[in-house]
DNA sequence: AGGTCATATCGATAAACGTCAATGTGACGC
DNA sequence: GCGTCACATTGACGTTTATCGATATGACCT
């Protein structure tokens, strides 16, 4: 057992972290998250998220992305409308 | 009891978490942390870093600054070094 | 097929960021 | 006091990022 804590991360794990991290380290992405969790059935799509945010459609669609992208955010299309919800990473880090 | 996991923040705490996920949000500075932590008695100094991170002296200290600032690492001056130590924050952050 | 609605992608722009070399500061030893 | 060592700060430079408006895609309805 080491004091170390357990804390030294493999390179490839690290990266993956430094992706999330990243990405939750933005007022407008936390705002996204909070919002998507506050979502009915703790989901939400654009177009319910868009007026929360107040930024621009393609702004919010951008960071949407970015979130899907770094595992935080999953994507479900559902006929027009597109649902995001919070991966287990995402609440892990954000619980 | 509510199905949004108390995922939802004031402003105030929103904004700090953004400070700590986006200075975790580096791969140079979750390097840092990892060296501090693996370091002797869960600290180092910026002479044992600099090596350990194969940057400038300015850069590692740019980033101890930012770290520090984030309330991610403590800075404490004996003699001429300055040891960085994780916090609690950190700890758990990083956990 | 054509129209419309929801979302994604593109191109541009301004601000923020990571890095370095050079310089400043503060503590120690002679 | 003077030189030196450890670290911090400054100024500059190239890269990344957040944002927008405009346009493209893709699903539904008639």
């Amino acid at each position: 057992m080491s004091h170390t804590i357990g804390l030294t991360k493999a390179p490839k794990v690290l990266e993956k972290m430094a992706v999330q991290f990243k990405a939750l380290g933005d007022n407008t992405r936390l705002e996204i998250m909070m919002a998507v969790a506050a979502g009915e059935n703790a989901e939400a799509c654009v177009c319910d998220l868009t007026p929360d945010i107040g930024l621009a459609q393609s702004t919010v669609s951008h960071h949407l992305k970015l979130l899907v992208d770094a595992g935080l955010l999953s994507r479900t299309q559902r006929g027009k409308w597109a649902f995001y919800a919070l991966t287990k990473d995402a609440r892990r880090l954000l619980g």
